[in-house]
DNA sequence: CTTTATTTTTAGATTTGTCTAAATTTGAAT
DNA sequence: ATTCAAATTTAGACAAATCTAAAAATAAAG
């Protein structure tokens, strides 16, 4: 039981990508479309995790996690998304602007590093973008909220996150300033084509397309059932 | 006048280590000690360097920084020293645990985040071990004070930075509690061995060897000539 | 001035991560 | 069953960074 031998950062960003899509397992043009590169690379790399015990692999088969490839890529996502939380809680970036960076910062190996800044940060459970960081013991909190599609006329909630980090639907969710934290009322849903009507405690109204309100994820307040 | 390239992390290291030792060349064992690796792996580095443009070398003389190299140089320093100073002053290190975090950090490439950083930390001046941090305009602070050996006996003085950056020195002087900020008055130099008593305000007492003096840069306060 | 010791550079090999192009395998469609 | 297209793997090459061992230049002694 030797300590996990540390791993590079490549190493680490395709563990990332294999537990992002493998259900239970993730093939190999996939794989190297989420991480830049060509079906090829991601082959080489791919034996190599599966050597170090980290992924399971068959041949033409398709590349899964194994446990303790499940646990480094916990290890990897609670950093990347405690960096997450500081560029956007200390210094003041964008939800949309911290996931590059974060992308960079999560490599940088310490785990005393990565305990002070939990405890400076207040131990958060979620990311700008609504997502769980994993505990330091590997567990996972339960997911941030519901999708907005699912919240019924009247409802009033907070923002909790989005349900895909495409740079289109952070930029879009930052303009129109539906971002975690604010809170809102759902007032209308079209019938003819579910646009959904929100709007602010101080009056301000929004609409959102179906599709954008299948991508926002919301928690819903305790009803205050218009009339009883 | 295209924009400078990016350089890898050891690109960075190779620059810094020249900037520290070069004066104004540096040979390449030297080099090679610093950044921890063979002559000739150092050779091969400097000339990709010197073909970058950023250090000029010449064949069995040595190398040295070019006046682009040099603004390399400071940007690289200023990113390590404001990453230390964070990393003391925000999450709680010690000032002789903070310098090989840095030397991962600073190599995240981004002028927000280094921007941001800088006000986050109140745009400091001089770093945990008192080393000056370059400015945004690659402009340096003036040195952090003068060494301890050099202060007359009844002068009290605020410890301001380390003359070196070994363990042993840090180990040391943060077990005795030497540590930048602190206040110190001194009141005995031994004749025989140079040995100096400082004392802090409460009274404690505490003896330093000249060869310690001679490591620890101290900002003196307005001398209180104690009787005119 | 020669010889020796030190420093520095080259030559050749290795590892990591990547690429293109060619060969296999798989699975789906006739 | 054949044929075909898509997915996947291999083969071979390359750049970055490193190493060891051998060659070359410089500096120091004698
Ligand atoms: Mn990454
Ligand atoms: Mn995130
Ligand atoms: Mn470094
Ligand atoms: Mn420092």
């Amino acid at each position: 039981m030797n300590a996990p031998a540390l791993l590079t950062s490549t190493e680490e960003n395709y563990l990332k990508a294999v537990f992002a899509l493998a259900q239970p397992r993730i093939g190999t043009n996939a794989l190297a479309d989420r991480v830049q590169t060509k079906a090829s690379s991601a082959t080489d790399m791919i034996q190599r995790l599966a050597e170090k015990g980290l992924v399971e692999y068959e041949r033409y088969r398709g590349v899964g996690l194994t446990p303790s490839g499940r646990v480094a890529a916990a290890a990897v996502i609670r950093r990347h998304r405690l960096w997450e939380v500081f560029l956007a809680e200390k210094l003041g970036f964008g939800w949309h602007e911290v996931h590059d960076l974060a992308e960079e910062l999560e490599h940088v190996q310490s785990p005393e590093l990565i305990r002070r800044l939990d405890a400076f940060l207040d131990t958060p459970s979620y990311d700008p973008h609504g997502d769980p960081i994993p505990r330091a013991d590997g567990t996972w909190p339960t997911a941030a909220g519901i999708r907005l599609d699912q919240v019924p006329v009247g409802q009033s909630f907070a923002v909790a996150g989005a349900a895909d980090r495409t740079d289109e639907l952070l930029d879009y969710l930052h303009r129109v300033g539906m971002v975690p934290g604010t809170e809102w009322t759902l007032s209308e849903i079209v019938p003819f084509d579910g646009t959904r009507t929100v709007q602010t405690r101080s009056g301000r109204t929004l609409d959102l397309s179906a599709l954008a309100a299948r991508h926002v994820l919301v928690q819903p307040h305790e009803s205050q059932t218009p009339n009883a």
